[in-house]
Formats: C-alpha cells, structure tokens, sequence
DNA sequence: GCCGTTTTCGGCCCGACTGTTTTCAGTCG
C-alpha cells in the first residue's frame, strides 16, 4: 500500500464519519491525518510498518496504529467496515459542487440517492428541491456540477497518470524484443489533462510484447488485444494503449499518434504538396504526380519533418497554433529545460498550511540541485490555510536571515517573500510597509471567486499595480477537472502585467498549471515574465516544476523568458526591478 | 481523534457567501 492509497482511505474516513454525523474535530483529524501522510518527508509506510512514527505532531496513537496496520497488512479494518454501510457510488457525489456531507446524507437518508445518475434523476424529478436547506438555486447548481463532471468523465491530471506512464515506458524498453518505445498522444504534447496513454513500441515481435503488455502488474483489465494493437484499463481506470509498429515504420507512427490532430492534417497536406502521401506507417508516392521528389529516407522524427523542409518541432508545440509556419523559417523557440531552472518561488512551510519546516524546505530544494528558494506562506486573511499576521511574518524573516547565514557557504539562498491575498476590493492583504520589506510578494485571489468578470478583472489589475507585489499568483483559480476558473479577462490582465512590470506565475500543480499554457505566447510577445512555481506545500511538491515545464514548453518559453532560470547573483535584480521603475 | 497538561478532559481555525430562511445552516477556502 503507498503512501497515496493510506491518504486516499484516511480522507474517505473522514467523509463517511462527516456523513454519519460524527463530532467534527474528529473528522478534521483524519482529514490531518491524510494531509501528514501525503507530504511526510520520508518514508512514512516504511516507518508505519517498523511502529516507528512516535513523536509526529498529528498523528497520536488511533492513527499510528491504523497506519501500521494498511502498512502490513495491505487494508484496514476499520475502514472496511465503515464503507460497507454506504454504496461506493457515493463518493461522487461529494465531488459536485455544493454538495457537503449534510446536503449528500439528506439526499442519500431521504430519497435514496446513491449515485450521480440519482442526483441527477431526483433534481429533474423535482424531488430534490423539496428537501430542507435545498431550493430552485441549489439544484440548479447541481445540475451544473454534473454537466461540467461529464465534460470532463474519463480525464485524468499529469500527476495521477505521470508515475503509471514511466512505469509502463520503463517495462517496455526492458523488454527483450523492443527496440523503442514512447508514450505519445496528449500526455507527449504535455497536456494539463488527458483521457488516456498511448505507448508505441517498435519491434520483430509484436504479439510477443503485446502479450506481455496485457499482463503487466499494473493492467486491471483486458479491453481489446490482437497482433499489433491492445487496449487495457490500468490503475485508477486510466485507458492505456498500446501500438506495435516495424522499426522503419516506428518515426511515422511515433509522429502520427503524437499528434494533435489539427497538426497532422497540415503535416500531412504538405507531404500531398510534394506528391506524397503520409500515413502512420511511411510516405508513399502519390501515383500520376509527374514531378514529386524522390523520397528521402527516414530514420527519426526530425528527419521526417526534414523531408517537408521543416525544422524538427517539438512534440509540445504540435497544436497547429503557429509551430509549422516557424518550422519552415527556423523561427521556433529553443524551450525551456528542467534543467534550466535555478530556483522556485512561491513555497509554503508549517507555519502556514505546507507539511515541512523552513529548514526541511530549504534543504530538500538544495539536495534537488536548485540554488535558492521563495517562502511564500499565506497572510492574514487566509485563516483556512494559518495565514501569519505581520508579527509572524517579521519573525519567519528573521529566521530565514539566520538559515541563509547558516546555508551561505553551500552558496545556497532563501529569499523571503509572502503570498498576499488580493481583498474583494483588490486591496492587499498586508500594508505597503510590511510588504518592502520582503525580498519579493505573490499577490493571489483566495476567495470571493464568483465575481462579475469586469470587476473581477479590476480587482487583479488594481493589486498588480502596487509595485511591491511581485509576481500575481494562479490567475484564473481553477482546479483542472473540479473546478472553473473564475471569470477574469486575461488579456487585460496581462497588458496590465507587461505595464507594471508585474511577473505572472505559471503555477506548476498539477491541480492548477495556471496561467494556462495557451495565455503565454501572448504573455511573452507583450515582455511579460514568467516564474513557474510549484507551490509547494511539502518537500515533495517541489517535483510539480516537472508540469511546470512541460506547461511553459507548451507556452513556447524559452529559458530567457522565465525568471527563475536565472542563477543566483542576477536574480536578486530581477526581483527589485519593479520597485525599481 | 489529537493535544497539552492545571494528568483527565476541554478546546480544537475563522469568515464570507449563498440560498433558504424569518435568524441561520451549509459550503468553501
């Protein structure tokens, strides 16, 4: 059992005990509990499993021992027991919005709804509206929740499916007949979301790996196999594919279900151009065409996109948005690397709402290799989250001062900063005063969401043009596949950026990867600048720069473009360059 | 269920917003 699954039970605990009433400080505790087990820095199943987690805040006995027990035993009693009173449908419901643990056991308790199909009937019906606490406006909203769910049924975000992919792509390149393999489709392109994995492999066996595909660890069932082709659902339910091609044929297919679709048709019109056709499996003359080229030959993708006199693209930029008219005049950008980074802003520690210290923090963005890192915790107003007050934040600056004096030998650096929340009215959270004195502020929307676009908008622009905010935080709010972003015009937000000399964060959860990547081409051309932050609220959540990356590739940034590829010794004037103006 | 301790049980994080109410419960961040 990992570390995910044991956090997953712990905060359905914690829903089936909110269902039945339970005392609430009871249910926030396993909702902690899960919080803990999700960001420990650590081995935490492994030390479950040797009853070695004494001594962790939030963890007392109850916990501990129900830990041990996932840990060794693969399951738990307790939890077993508890959600063989309820229909497994029923956690769906907690998805849609609007829906709390109240709403649901008054409509699971009165009219038997169980499942979203049932929420949905008893809204039609009528029947739901009567309940008390429920009215025209509620179900109205509800209804909404389950169209926007449909819309998106069957996708999955890069960190659920991320590890799955390496996974399968590492069980496939040991197999003994396979030359090549590769995940493509949207996940090659770097998707935010995608709605199933696409692997390719080329080899002289095809039925030999295909069969040995099908009966990977991680298949949960077999949907269609034959000779060259097979498709499974794997873990979570997430649809994984695979393709058996030749070697010869393996760049065509490698480009062909890389895709996008828009792409491909314009890649292949210009192949017909030629007097060629393209399909998955090669080029082929176009019988009748008197002058077509001879056919060059193929060995990997660039040279494929050679033989159309194009420079090779890569597979992030495949979205026909511009990519094959700069592939013909050598105008694409060379995008950002993971390796180019330098830095992250924007992290979070225990002293608001993140699972490791100001030191565990520091330390673990310097084991990654990076050569400083923003403390961003949240302000006042974001009671939810332990947001610090100006007392608490003038003390983290102080010990931030102490552990650079401590880190300053390993050439390492901590810059201090805040995320400030942006008032309904588009004031700050914290005063002009506080604010100088940090290195550099993240200015984020954390509630009021549900405001008229142009105010909206107003209210953003209003805190971006305070020079001491920084960088302006998830710009829209959303949180892919749960929940739309908010109404806000953009494009004006990011001229309005380009006149402050505001950065805007491409926030790197996989959660929120927001400004979203289709916004940074424009960013870019009007000289805004990028900071791909994690957001992290663990030690682990440094790694989500990974989506980052892929993002800003997808976004066409290149390391010039991002503030945190510059190394330490320029980046300090990078972020005094706005009070500076 | 956890914590802290005044070692045996009381307190635990706050506020805005929405929609349904007629003074507030539920949800969300």
């Amino acid at each position: 059992m990992t570390r995910e699954d044991a956090a997953t039970i712990f905060e359905r605990i914690a829903l089936l005990l909110e269902l039945k009433g339970e005392n609430t400080f009871k249910v926030r505790a396993y909702r902690t509990g899960a919080e803990i087990v999700e960001s420990f820095s650590g081995d935490i199943m492994q030390m479950a499993a040797e009853n070695q987690l004494a001594g962790i805040k939030g963890l007392g006995e109850a916990l501990r021992d129900k830990l041990h027990e996932m840990a060794t035993t693969g399951k738990l009693e307790f939890y077993e027991k508890l959600k063989a009173e309820f229909p497994d449908t029923l956690f769906d419901l907690f998805d849609v919005p609007g829906l709390g643990p109240k709403k649901v056991a008054a409509l699971h308790i009165e009219l038997g709804v169980s499942s979203i199909a049932d929420l949905k009937r008893a809204c039609e019906s009528g029947e739901a509206a009567k309940l008390s606490g429920f009215g025209g406006k509620t179900v109205e909203k509800i209804l909404d929740g389950i169209a926007f769910r449909e819309q998106h049924a069957a996708e999955f975000r890069q960190d659920q499916v991320h590890a799955l992919a390496q996974e399968i792509l590492e069980a496939l390149r040991q197999h003994p007949h396979v030359s090549h393999a590769e995940v493509c489709g949207s996940f090659r392109r770097g998707k935010e979301t995608v709605h199933d994995l696409d692997f390719l492999v080329s080899t002289k066996h095809p039925e030999e790996v295909i069969d040995s595909f099908v009966q990977l660890p991680i298949v949960v069932d077999v949907i269609a196999k034959g000779p060259t082709k097979a498709s499974v659902h794997a873990t979570h339910g997430v649809q994984c594919d695979l393709r058996a091609v030749s070697r010869k044929e393996f760049p065509f297919a490698l480009v062909y279900f890389t895709g996008s679709k828009e792409h491909n048709v314009v890649i292949r019109q210009r192949a017909l151009a030629r007097g060629w056709s393209l399909n998955e499996y090669a080029f082929t003359p176009v019988p009748d065409h008197a002058d077509a080229p001879v056919i060059p030959p193929v060995h990997d993708e660039a040279e494929l996109y050679r033989a159309l006199d194009l420079d090779f693209i890569d597979p992030e930029l495949r979205e026909n948005k511009g990519e094959i008219e700069a592939a013909e005049h050598g105008g694409l950008p060379h995008l950002v690397q993971l390796e180019n980074l330098r830095g992250v802003f924007h992290n979070h520690t225990t002293a608001s709402d993140g699972g490791a210290t100001l030191r565990e923090m520091a330390h673990a963005a310097h084991e990654l290799g990076l050569q400083y890192l923003g403390i961003a915790d949240h302000s006042k107003s974001s009671f939810q989250a332990n947001g610090l007050n100006e007392q608490r934040l003038l003390a983290q600056i102080e010990e931030i001062q102490a552990l650079n004096e401590e880190m300053k030998e390993e050439g390492f650096r901590i810059f201090t900063g805040s995320e400030v929340d942006i008032l309904k009215d588009g004031s700050l959270d914290f005063s002009d005063e506080i604010m100088s004195r940090l290195d550099y502020v993240v200015a984020s929307v954390h509630n009021v969401f549900n405001l008229p676009e142009a105010e909206m908008t107003k209210r953003i622009i209003r805190a971006i043009e305070n020079p001491n905010v920084t960088m302006l935080g998830h710009l829209t709010g959303r949180l892919l596949l749960q929940r739309p972003a908010y109404n806000v015009n953009i494009a004006a937000v990011i001229d309005a950026a380009a006149e402050t000399g505001t950065i805007i964060e491409l926030n790197a959860s996989a959660w929120r990867l927001d400004m979203d990547w289709r916004w940074w081409k424009l960013a870019k051309e009007k000289g805004v600048k990028c900071s791909i932050n994690p957001d992290a609220h663990s030690t682990h959540g440094l790694q989500a720069v990974i989506y980052g990356i892929k993002a800003a590739r997808k976004g066409w940034l290149t390391r010039k473009d991002i503030i945190n590829c510059l190394p330490l010794g320029q980046i300090e004037e990078a972020l005094r360059a706005k009070r500076a103006r």
